[in-house]
RNA sequence: GGCCCAGUGGCUCAGUUGGUUAGAGCGCCGCCCUGUCACGGCGGAGGUCGAGAGUUCGAGUCUCUUCUGGGUCGCCA
C-alpha cells in the first residue's frame, strides 16, 4: 500500500516539463488521470496544479517489474515518476496540450498511494450535483476549473495587498471572538466556558474595530476579513464570507472612491487583462431607483423604467388609480421587440413580478402596423393608450409592461427585477463586460413596518449628508448619507460611508433609531467612550471578495470560489458541521438544551 | 417561514396515454492490442427508480406526506 518517496526528489511541475528539457532526466509526481494501455505500450496522464504531462512505459525497453506496476495502475493513484524527457515525434503532438510536445520516457516509477475509483470523474465539464461535489469537496478542487478559481482568488488578494500596501494602508487582524451587536444581521454565538452563560459573538464585519484603529491613529487599514451572518444563504451570500474591508483617516467620498476605483482597476487590468476606464460613472440612489428600479443596476443595457403616473392618472382603471391615491406610482419598461411574446409567456412574466409582491402586470403589445393590443385598452381612451406608448418609446413589435403599487419600492423591485429577467431571456448582456459605477447618496434610515421605527440603510455610524443634517430634526426620512456602493453588473461589489465622528451626531442617530443612552451605551460603549478622546474625521470601504471573484471567474455561485462551502441550510455535506456536542462540553459551558425546541423543530421538518 | 425546480446503476441522463425480464453514454471489472492522448476491440458486473403511505388488477409513471439538493421571496444594520 504505497511506497515511500525516500531517496527521490521532485525535479519539476508536470506543467512545467517543456521542450527546453528534452534530453534530461525529471522527476515528477502527481495524479494519474488517466491510464490507456495499448497492451506492450502505456500511457499515463499525470496530473499535479499545473496540468498534465504523459508519461510512457513501453514494454520492450522498461525493466519488466516496472512494466507490470504500470499494468495495475488506475485513476488517481499517486505516482512519482523519474524519466528522460523525450521529444514525441510529430504525429504524436498533441496540440491542445502545454506539454504535449514532450513525453517522459520512464526508468523508476512508485505508486505513492493508491485510489478507489472516485465518485465523479475527475475532470471539467461535468455536470455533477453539488450535493456531492461537496461531499468530496478534495476531489472536486482537483478539477482544474475549480483550481483555477482558487489561483484567481489567491492571485486578486495578491494584487490587492501590494496596491493597498504601495497606498500607504497598513494589515491589522481584528479579533473574531467580539461582542454580539444585535443590530441587523443575526450573529453566530459562541459561548464561553470561563464566563457561564456569556457569549461571544463573531463579527458581520470589523466596522467597529477598524473604527478603533482610526482613533489609535492607524491613518489607513486594511484585512483580508472572514465575516459571518446567520441568515439564509443564496448563490451569492455564504453564512461565512470574506471582505476585504478597509478604513482611512481625515478622507472624503471621493479619496476613497478615487483608491477603490484604482484598485480594482488594477486588480481587472493585471489578471483578466480588462481596462477599466476611471473615473467610474457615479450615480445617486434616487436616480437608480427611477431608472432601474435597483440600487445595484446592471447598465449594460436599457430597458430602464419610466414613471407613466401623470399619464394615466384618473382614469377608470382601478388598480392604478388606487396606487396613484394611496401615494404609489404606475411605472413601466419597454421590452423592445418583444410584442411577439406569446400569451403564456406574457403571463410568466406577470406571475414573475408576484414574487416580489407585485399584484400584477399590464402590458400593451404594439403590433406591427402600430395598432395597440392590451387587456387594458378598454380602461382608456385612443388617445391616452397612445400618449402612454408613446412616452414609452414605443415601436412596432414591442411589448410595454406595466406595474402599479401604492408602495414604489414594490414598483421598483418588480420592475427593477423584471429588467433582468427579460435580459436573461434575451441574452442581452455578456458576463466579460464590465460596468463599474458608484451608486452614491444613499438614504441613511428607512422606515421599518414590523419594528416600528427607523433602522439604518447602512449602519449607524454613517455620516449623514451636511446640507441634510437640518433634516435629522424634521424629517428624518429624507436625510441622505455619505454612503457609497460600487457595482458590477447588478451585483454589489462592496460599500462603503464616512462615518459620524462627531458626538452629537452620533447621539442623534441612536435617538432616531429608538436606542436608550443606555442601550447605546450598552451596546456601543467602548466605542463611544473611545470617540470621547479625538476622532479623525474617517471612512472606509468593504469589498464582498467572494462576489468580485464570482463575477471575474464567470462563476455563477460564490461556492465555486471558496473552497470549502457551505449549502443551502448553512451545513457541510463533507464534515456534517454543525454537530451535536457530548454533554461534557454542553456542562462545561453552563449550556443545557431545550429538548422540547429541538423535538418542534424536528417535528416541523419530519 | 413561503413559492418554484430536480431526485432512475458509481456519474449524467432517457423512460410515450400507468402495462412483459427498467435502457443509453461515461465510469468500473476481465481478456486482446506498441503511438495513444475522450485510444480501440470483445465480454461482463452493477439499479426496483430518494423514503413512506395511498389509488389501481397493475405504479419509475397518478395522489399525499417526507427527505436531500438547487433557485428565489422574506431575511441579509
Amino acid at each position: 500500500m504505497g511506497e515511500s518517496l525516500s531517496g527521490l526528489k521532485r525535479s519539476h511541475l508536470c506543467g512545467n516539463v517543456t521542450e527546453a528539457l528534452i534530453g534530461s532526466e525529471v522527476t515528477v509526481m502527481g495524479w494519474v488521470q488517466r491510464r490507456r494501455d495499448l497492451g506492450q505500450l502505456i500511457f499515463i496522464a499525470l496530473r499535479d496544479k499545473t496540468g498534465l504531462v504523459q508519461i510512457v512505459v513501453d514494454g520492450n525497453t522498461a525493466p519488466e517489474d516496472i512494466f507490470k506496476k504500470a499494468e495495475t495502475i488506475r485513476s488517481e493513484y499517486v505516482l512519482a515518476v523519474r524519466g528522460e524527457v523525450c521529444a514525441r515525434t510529430a504525429e504524436n503532438i498533441n496540440p491542445s496540450m502545454k506539454t504535449g510536445k514532450i513525453e517522459i520516457v520512464v526508468k523508476e516509477l512508485r505508486i505513492l498511494s493508491e485510489s478507489e475509483t472516485p465518485p465523479f470523474q475527475i475532470e471539467d465539464n461535468i455536470t455533477v450535483k453539488d450535493d456531492l461535489r461537496l461531499k468530496y469537496r478534495y476531489l472536486d478542487l482537483r478539477r482544474p476549473c475549480q483550481l483555477k478559481n482558487l489561483v484567481l482568488r489567491h492571485q486578486v488578494v495578491q494584487v490587492i495587498r501590494n496596491f493597498l500596501s504601495d497606498e500607504g494602508f497598513m494589515e491589522i487582524e481584528t479579533p473574531v471572538l467580539g461582542k454580539s451587536t444585535p443590530e441587523g444581521a443575526r450573529d453566530y454565538l459562541v459561548p464561553s466556558r470561563v464566563h457561564p452563560g456569556k457569549f461571544y459573538g463573531l463579527p458581520q464585519s470589523p466596522q467597529l474595530y477598524k473604527q478603533l484603529l482610526m482613533v489609535s491613529g492607524m491613518d489607513r487599514y486594511y484585512q483580508i476579513a472572514k465575516c459571518f451572518r446567520d441568515e439564509d444563504l443564496r448563490a451569492d451570500r455564504q453564512p461565512e464570507f470574506t471582505q476585504v474591508d478597509m478604513e482611512l483617516s481625515f478622507v472624503d467620498e471621493e479619496i476613497i472612491q478615487d483608491i477603490n476605483e484604482r484598485m480594482m482597476q488594477k486588480v481587472f487590468h493585471d489578471l483578466l487583462g480588462v481596462d477599466i476606464q476611471l473615473p467610474l460613472p457615479r450615480m445617486t440612489y434616487a436616480e437608480a431607483m427611477e431608472r432601474y428600479g435597483s440600487d445595484k443596476p446592471d447598465v449594460r443595457f436599457g430597458m430602464e423604467l419610466k414613471n407613466i403616473s401623470s399619464i394615466v392618472e384618473g382614469s377608470d382603471f382601478v388598480v392604478f388609480q388606487s396606487a396613484l391615491d394611496n401615494g404609489g406610482s404606475v411605472r413601466a419598461i419597454n421590452a423592445n421587440g418583444c410584442g411577439h411574446f406569446p400569451r403564456k409567456k406574457i403571463d410568466a412574466l406577470v406571475e414573475f413580478v408576484k414574487t416580489y409582491r407585485a399584484k400584477g402586470l399590464a402590458w400593451i403589445v404594439v403590433n406591427e402596423d402600430g395598432t395597440l393590443k392590451s387587456q387594458i385598452a378598454k380602461f382608456f381612451t385612443e388617445e391616452k393608450m397612445q400618449e402612454i406608448v408613446d412616452a414609452m418609446e414605443g415601436k412596432p413589435g414591442d411589448l410595454i409592461l406595466i406595474c402599479a403599487d401604492q408602495k414604489n419600492q414594490v414598483v421598483f423591485d418588480s420592475l427593477g427585477a423584471l429588467r433582468l429577467e427579460l435580459s436573461r431571456q434575451l441574452g442581452l448582456t455578456k458576463p466579460d463586460d464590465f460596468a463599474f459605477l458608484w451608486i452614491t447618496e444613499f438614504p441613511m434610515l428607512e422606515w421599518d413596518e414590523e419594528e416600528n421605527r427607523y433602522v439604518a440603510v447602512h449602519h449607524p455610524f454613517t455620516a449623514p449628508m451636511d446640507e441634510d443634517l437640518p433634516l435629522l430634526e424634521t424629517d428624518p426620512g429624507k436625510v441622505r448619507a455619505k454612503a457609497y456602493d460600487m457595482v458590477l453588473n447588478g451585483y454589489e461589489l462592496g460599500g462603503g460611508s464616512i462615518r459620524i465622528h462627531r458626538n452629537d451626531i452620533q447621539k442623534k442617530m441612536f435617538q432616531l433609531l429608538g436606542f436608550s443612552d443606555e442601550d447605546a451605551q450598552a451596546r456601543f460603549g467602548f466605542l463611544l467612550d473611545a470617540f470621547k478622546y479625538g476622532v479623525p474625521p474617517h471612512g472606509g470601504l468593504a469589498f464582498g471578495l467572494d462576489r468580485i471573484i464570482m463575477l471575474m471567474s464567470g462563476a455563477s455561485s460564490i461556492r465555486d470560489v471558496m473552497a470549502f462551502p457551505k449549502v443551502k441550510d448553512a451545513s457541510c455535506p463533507m464534515t456534517d458541521a454543525p454537530g451535536a456536542v457530548d454533554q461534557k462540553q454542553l456542562d462545561e459551558l453552563a449550556i443545557s438544551i431545550n429538548e422540547a425546541v429541538v423535538k418542534a423543530a424536528e417535528e416541523t421538518e419530519a
